[in-house]
DNA sequence: GATGAATGAGGCTTCATTCAT
DNA sequence: GATGAATGAAGCCTCATTCAT
C-alpha cells in the first residue's frame, strides 16, 4: 500500500474533510466516508493504512500545499514585518476559505491519541520551518534582538495564531477572521522585537 | 446527585489524573480509575454524572484552586508587568510541579469531543478573566494602547503560554519550564504594549 | 477474569457445544452462543478470554470429567486387557452418548489454528496419561514386551481409537460405535503384546 | 475451467505448500500465494475454482503421485508383512523428505471446514484402497483371521500411522521418523493377526 | 452509601473473488 | 491468457452504565 496519490486518494481525502467536519471524528465511520467518496469501504484501505491514517494524510496533503504556496508568497516580500504579516494572513485566509477544513484542523484533529499527535507534529514541522526562517532572518537583520529565545519565539507565534483560529471556530466562525491578521502581526512583531535578555 | 465533595470525590479525581496520565484518556477505563481509587465501579457514579464528568470536575477542581491562588498573588503585584509575569510564572510552576496534571491538561483533556470541549471552555473562562483583568488594567493605566484588540490580545496571550507548555510536555518535560516565564512575559508584554491601530 | 466456574460458565459451555455442533465453529458467532446460553454477548467475556477460549475451556471441562471417571473405573479392573477394554469402551460410550460433543471434538475442535491446537494438546496429556499408565503396567507385568516403544505404542493406541470415532462421526453416526470397542481392544492389545524388537 | 495442468498450475501448488507451511492456513492469503508463485492474484482463478480448491488440488496431486509409486513398490513385495512395512515406510519417508508438505497435510489441511474435509476424504480413498488391498490379501492368505472387522482394521491402521506422523510434526520434526516404521509395522501387523472374534 | 456482575450497542478491517483492460 | 484495482460482507470484542443486593 504505497501512497498512491491517484484520483481516489483525493476523493477520499475530500470526503473525509466533509464528513468529519459535519459529524466529528469519532462519529465519522469509515463506511460513511467511503460512501461520501463514492468508493467501497475496502477501497479506503488501498490508499490508507487505517482510519487514523486518513486524518494524518489529510493534514499532510493540505499542509503540504499550504507550505508550498506560502514559501512562494514569502519570497516576494521585502521586509520581515511583511513576511510575518503574509504568513499570518495566508494562514487565516486558508482556513476562512474552507470552514470544513478549519473545523477538522482546529477541533477534530486534536481528539487524536498521542501516537497520532506525534505524527501530526511531524507534519507541522514544515510549517514551523516557515516561522523559524522569518525569525532567523529577523535576528540576522537586527530587527529582532540577538538574545531572542528562538524556540520560545516560534512556539509563541504559532500558539497565538492557532488560538485565535480555534476561538473563531468555536464561536461558529461568526466573525471575520482575516481582519485579525493585522492585530496578530502587530502583537507578535513587537513582542519579538522588544524582547529583552533575561 | 449533587456534587458531594466527600473524601471519595477527591480520591477519584486523584486516581483519574494518575491513571489518565499513565495510560492515556482512551485507555483509562472507568474500572481502572475505580480500582486505583479503591472504590467499586458503581461508586464512581455516586459522585460523577458520567465518565466525561470526571474530566470536567477534575479540571474544575484544579483550575479553581489555581485561579484562587493566582488572584491572591496578583493582588500583591504593583505593576502590570509584574502581574503578567506572576501569572505566567504561576501557570508554568503549577504544571512543572505536577507532571501528571500537565499531561492530562495539555494532551489528554483535548482528546475529548466537542461537547466536553465546550464545558472545559466554560471552566477556562475564570482563567481568561485573570488575563482580561490584567489587560484591562494595562489599557486603563495607559501601559497598553487604547486601540488594543482586547479579545485577540487575550487569545494570543493564552495561546502563547499554552503552546509553550504543550511543547514542553511533548518533549517529555526534559527541560526547565519555569525559566521560560521571563522570555514569555517579555514577548507578550511588549507585543501588547507596542501594538498599533490597524 | 479468573475462571469462575459459576452457573453461567456451564450454561455457556453447553450452549457452545450445541451451537458449534449445529453450525460449525466458523459459523458459530459469539452472539449466537450467547443467545443460546441466555446471556448477553458481553457476559461471555466475563468467563472466557475470547472465542477460542470457549473451545479450549469446553474441551478441558469435558475431558476433566471424563478422565476422572475413567480413573475410577480403571482402578476396578483386574487385568491389563480389561483396563484397555474399559478405557476404549468408556471413550466410545461417552461420545456415542453425546452426539453434539462428538461432532465438536472430532471435527470442529481440529479446525483451530496451531496455537489453539497446542493448548488442546495440553489438555489431552491427562488422557495420554491414562494410556501410558496401562502400557507401563502391561510392561511391568510382562504382558507387553520390554522392548516396546512406549511412545509409539501410546500414539498408535490413541490414533486408532480416534480415527474410528472420527469415521463414525463423518458417517453421520449411522452405526453403533460402542460395539467397535471389542475389535479395537483386540487389535490394540495384540498389537502391543506381540511387538518384536527391531 | 477444466483442470489445466500447465506450468503455472504446479507453480501455484508449490507456492501454496511453501506459503501455508510457513504462515499457516488462515494466514495464507490468496495474494500471498500468488506473489510467491509469481503470478497475479486473478491468475489463480484461471487454474483453481477457489481458494479451497488449491488445497484439495494440492492434496490430490501429492497423493496421486504417492499412491502410484506405492502401488509399484507394493507389487514387488512377496509377503503381507513386507507389503505392510513398505507402505508404512513410504508414508513416513515421503513426509520426512518434505517438511513443508508434512506440516500442510498433518496440521494445516485439517483446519478446513467440513465440506472441504469431505473432499479430502474422497482423495484419501485411493490411499485407503492400498490398505484395504493388503488387508484383503492377508485375510485371503489366512495371515489375518476371517473374522477380522476389515473396516475397523483399516481405520485403526491409518489412524495409528497418521497419529505418529502428526506427533512428529508437532514435536517440530526433531527426531527420526522413518525408524518408527518398524515398531509401527510390528504393532499393526500383530494387532491384525491375532484379533479374535467378538 | 457501596458494590460489581451483567448488559448490549457499535465499527474497523480483512480478504476471497471479480472483471474491465 | 494474464492482470490487479476494486469490491463489500461479516463479526469479535470493549467498556460506560445500571441496578439488585
Amino acid at each position: 500500500m504505497a501512497k498512491k496519490k491517484g484520483q481516489k486518494f483525493n476523493q477520499i481525502i475530500d470526503a473525509a474533510v466533509s464528513v468529519i467536519a459535519e459529524n466529528g471524528y469519532h462519529n465519522s465511520q469509515v463506511s460513511k466516508i467511503a460512501k461520501k467518496a463514492g468508493v467501497a469501504d475496502g477501497t479506503i484501505y488501498l490508499y490508507f493504512k487505517n482510519k487514523e491514517d486518513i486524518l494524518v494524510s489529510l493534514f499532510e496533503e493540505k499542509m503540504g500545499v499550504f507550505v508550498q504556496k506560502s514559501k512562494e508568497r514569502l519570497a516576494e516580500q521585502e521586509t520581515i514585518e511583511d513576511k510575518l504579516y503574509t504568513l499570518i494572513e495566508m494562514h487565516l485566509c486558508q482556513l476562512e476559505a474552507d470552514h470544513d477544513l478549519a473545523i477538522v484542523t482546529q477541533l477534530e484533529l486534536r481528539q487524536s491519541n498521542i501516537a497520532l499527535r506525534n505524527e501530526i507534529n511531524e507534519v507541522l514541522k514544515a510549517y514551523y520551518g516557515l516561522i523559524d526562517h522569518i525569525i532567523d532572518e529577523g535576528v540576522e537583520q537586527g530587527v529582532f534582538p540577538h538574545s531572542l529565545n528562538k524556540r520560545v519565539a516560534r512556539q509563541m507565534t504559532f500558539g497565538a495564531i492557532d488560538e485565535v483560529v480555534t476561538n473563531w471556530v468555536m464561536k461558529d466562525m461568526r466573525y471575520d477572521l482575516v481582519e485579525l491578521a493585522h492585530p496578530l502581526k502587530e502583537m507578535i512583531f513587537h513582542g519579538l522585537k522588544q524582547s529583552k535578555t533575561g
